[in-house]
RNA sequence: GCCCGGGUGGCGGAAUUGGCGAUACGCGAUGGCCUCAAAAGCCAUUGUCCCUUUGCGGACAUGUGGGUUCGAGUCCCACCCCGGGUACCA
């Protein structure tokens, strides 16, 4: 036996137990126990693992121990996000194939992951970008295609030229790619969307079903943005066309004094065909999106020179376009009201339109809640009556509707790019878009000799791949040239893993009713909207076609924070990444995974600095010294309890309540730490052997889930045990009370004394007890005690004037 | 602007339902032991201030100002600062 502590010999003989003995590998069959399926996000293979996945996996691993010594069957796989950006960035740049440089990548995050000691099934590994698993990906869409889920529209996109892409509108940050950074401009294009916003009310519903952090589930809320509101029709005589508007305050229609249309509205020219209103709409279409979402204040517009009739009012009141109206909500037109709307206030103060207020309610403009005004026979109400009768009115006449409205687009996710899974579709002159036949699946990537885009994707350019014959007739058609959205990937991969040999189906109903729900998805709050409210739709999809019974994927989430350098995000561009593999090798797996969990609250953000991680190893190295030094016997405690064996059971106690559900796994290591400096002081002074070795070998046991190999090493030491096969710990609650209490005894409120107490002790008895203060008495002066506040087991107050 | 988080020692952080000296645990710092010496290790001290009692002494301390309470880091009101999300969504 060595007598220092050595990660570099303990560490690889581990690793090479568990990939020996199959030792993390779970099968489908059922048995008693209870299934737990944990689930860290999808890496992103690129170049190295860095600081944050060591985090990501270190939780992760911690929960999936956790709940295995807990008796549950758990299901802790792995996989990488193997189509995207960078890859095709990094083959545009070198030459190099995707294929090539993302599978050098998942080599070095395999190499990683066992170094780090994570305990993976790989029996159930894959990557997103295999045929075998893509030919999945095409098989889903083509389900969501036959359902109506998937369509193609022409639509107004967002394109990067510097990417030479569309963006989906969430990966558009402040007007410029989030990518690149690169302005973004607006064009027309034919493209796949999926129809999410079919699901809109069942994500928001659902929601209530599943444990996520709460902010998690506002972001989703907020991003779903239902609102509930009329669509009131109003009418351009002159034209004889109704314009329906969206509005959340039909209460407020007495007070619509303008009527404004989006630039995009398809009838603008109709309306008014002047050159002055083509210049407008030109200029405003031609305006990048962060032009044109900067112009918070000063409002632009032109007058149409039409009118339509308030329903409501019986007025003709002007119409106008503006840019501040936007063509993707509700109808793309508003009706205005400028007393109570603060966008169309500062629209009439520039055009000097008239502001009526129909509510009272502060100075205008004010969106609060008060009585009515200038509203006819509604006067007097109170708004929110009002907004009922004037909506059940506008029905009655068949002037409008009650209407939800939605922020939640459908989701895009044609993308002119090359490393993707391609889109099954061919289009054939006489029959349109034909889907591929299921038994042609997949649809491969061809080798092309260039991956740069040129305004449409690298595939287009593959003749020989491009040109088929139609599935229906046999006559010559085209591929679709368009990959997928890589999210569309990670929304089903979770359901693979169940089943990742499955070549007859995506995977079997029976198996993946028996894994899902997930039951503990990790990773970072950067995923809260796109990928979870993306995977959450699929599930429902899948659901209703009948391919699986859970209504939503991910039970419970956590969402870990992230690891910063001198408080800034590590980047390749400020120079500041910290390399895991550095830190491992310099202290071992084992310290850097309990210092990332031990810098802080692992859902908050954490500052990393290099000396901590010394530290975390001194403790490591403390315990392995304990357990190399700790007197031959027996670790099963006899005797009188110590101070030691109290601190163990303590221990126990307390790392167990931070686990459950709490993630509080930097205090449940620094209980271990107070357990080992406990073992430290009970050796010196004298606790028996069988004591020191139970609380050598509980240490262990305890610290096993974030320090696997150093707990595996220790706690068969001790007892000649595996750690894993054994049952977490359950503390003896006899050791974890005492008979005697130290009674704080207070004067208003400030601490005067501690003394020794029955902790059974009555409040009378404790009352009496407290009086007997020496200290007390001595600051009473002889004062008179008007009350005492006695809270049983802990304290006596007593009151005076 | 709106919606979430969060402000506690020199630093990261703890205090789980208002109740046991707030500051656990770790880092850093200081002193000691070991050593020819150093490293490593071990042990101890470490919120600030005050003192003709250096003491099991006192006062003050959880962003700021108020409040509720016998008692507030924890609850309420107002404000300041930091981080994240979102933004002409009618």
């Amino acid at each position: 036996m060595p007598d220092r502590y050595d990660p570099k010999t303990i560490e690889p003989k581990w690793q090479r137990v568990w990939a020996d003995e199959h030792t993390w590998e779970v099968s489908n069959e059922p048995d008693e126990r209870p299934k737990s399926y944990v689930l860290e996000m999808l890496p992103y293979p690129s170049g190295e693992p860095h600081i944050g996945h060591l985090k990501t996996y270190s939780v992760g691993d911690a929960v999936a121990h956790f709940s295995r010594r807990h008796g549950h069957r758990v299901l802790h796989p792995m996989g990488y996000d193997a189509f995207g950006l960078p890859a095709e960035n990094h083959a545009i740049k070198t030459g190099q194939h995707p294929r090539e440089s993302t599978e050098a990548s998942i080599r070095e995050f395999q190499n990683q992951f066992r170094e780090w000691g994570i305990s993976i099934d790989w029996t159930r590994e894959f990557g997103t970008h295999e045929p075998r698993v893509y030919r999945w990906t095409q098989w889903i869409f083509l389900r969501l295609l036959e359902h109506g889920l998937a369509y193609r529209k022409e639509a107004a996109v967002k394109w990067c030229p510097n990417d030479a892409t569309v963006l989906a509108n969430e990966q558009v940050i402040d007007g410029r790619c989030e990518r690149c950074g690169h302005l973004v401009e607006v064009r027309q294009l034919e493209q796949w969307f999926f129809r999410i916003t079919e699901y809109a009310d069942r994500l928001l519903e659902d929601m209530r079903t599943i444990e996520w952090p709460p902010h998690v589930v506002t972001m989703q809320k907020n991003w779903i943005g239902r609102s509930e509101g009329a669509e009131v029709g109003f009418r351009c005589e002159e034209l004889g066309i109704d314009y329906p508007v969206f509005t959340t305050r039909p209460d407020t229609l007495f007070g619509a004094t303008f009527f404004v249309m989006a630039p995009e509205h398809p009838d603008v020219f109709r309306l008014n065909d002047s050159p002055e209103v083509h210049a407008y709409v030109n200029s405003a279409l031609n305006e990048s999106v962060e032009e044109r979402g900067s112009e918070h204040t000063e409002k632009t517009g032109v007058p149409l020179g039409r009118t339509v009739t308030n329903p409501v009012t019986g007025e003709e009141i002007p119409m106008y376009v503006a840019d501040y109206v936007l063509m993707e909500y509700g109808t793309g037109a508003i009706m205005a009201v400028p007393a109570h709307d603060e966008r169309d206030f500062e629209f009439a103060k520039t055009f000097d339109l008239p502001i009526r207020r129909v509510i009272e309610c502060g100075d205008p403009p004010c969106t609060g809640d008060g009585p009515m005004v200038n509203s006819g026979r509604f006067d007097g109400l109170d708004n929110r009556e009002a907004y009922d009768q004037i909506v059940a009115w506008l029905e009655s006449e068949g002037k409008g509707t009650s209407s939800v409205n939605y922020r939640l687009r459908d989701w895009l996710l044609s993308r002119q790019r090359y490393w993707g899974c391609p889109i099954p579709v061919v289009y054939c002159e006489e029959h349109g878009i034909v889907p591929v036949p299921d038994d042609q699946l997949p649809v491969e990537l061809p080798e092309v000799e260039d991956y740069a885009p040129k305004g449409k994707s690298p595939l287009a350019t593959a003749a020989d791949w491009v040109n088929t014959t139609c599935p229906i007739c046999g006559n010559p058609a085209r591929r679709e040239g368009d990959t997928m959205d890589t999210f569309v990937d990670s929304s089903w991969y979770f359901l693979r893993y169940c089943d990742p040999d499955n070549d007859q189906a995506p995977f079997d109903r029976e198996v993946v009713d028996y894994w899902m729900p997930v039951d503990q998805y990790i990773g970072g709050v950067e995923h809260a909207i796109l990928h979870l409210l993306y995977a959450r739709f699929f599930v429902k999809a899948l659901a209703d076609m009948g391919y699986l019974g859970v209504q939503e994927p991910f039970a419970r989430l956590f969402t870990q924070g992230m690891i910063l350098r001198d408080g800034d995000k590590m980047s390749k561009s400020k120079g500041n990444v910290v390399s895991p593999q550095a830190v491992i090798d310099r202290y071992g797996a084992d310290a850097a995974r309990c210092y990332v969990l031990f810098l802080g609250p692992p859902n908050q953000d954490a500052d990393w600095s290099e000396e901590g991680v010394g530290g975390v190893q001194r403790f490591l190295s403390r315990l392995w010294t304990a357990a190399v030094q700790a007197p031959a016997g027996d670790a099963e405690p006899e005797a009188e309890p110590t101070d030691l064996l109290r601190k163990a059971h303590w221990a126990i106690d307390k790392v167990t309540r931070d686990m459950e559900g709490r993630f509080a796994f930097n205090t449940a290591i620094a209980a271990v730490m107070e357990l080992v400096n406990e073992i430290y002081r009970g050796a010196a002074s004298g606790a028996p052997a069988s004591h020191v070795r139970f609380a050598v070998a509980t240490a262990a046991s305890l610290v096993f889930p974030f320090a696997p190999h150093l707990g595996a090493e220790v706690y068969e030491l001790m007892t000649g045990e595996r750690v894993w096969e054994q049952p977490w710990p359950e503390a003896d609650p006899a050791l974890l009370a005492s008979d005697e209490i130290q009674l704080v005894v207070q004067l208003n409120g400030k601490l005067v004394d501690r003394v020794p107490a029955p902790a059974e002790a009555s409040r009378e008895q404790l009352e009496e007890i407290a009086r007997c203060s020496g200290k007390l008495a001595a600051r009473l002066n002889g004062k008179q005690i008007m009350k005492a506040v006695v809270v049983p087991g802990k304290l006596v107050n007593f009151v005076v004037k």
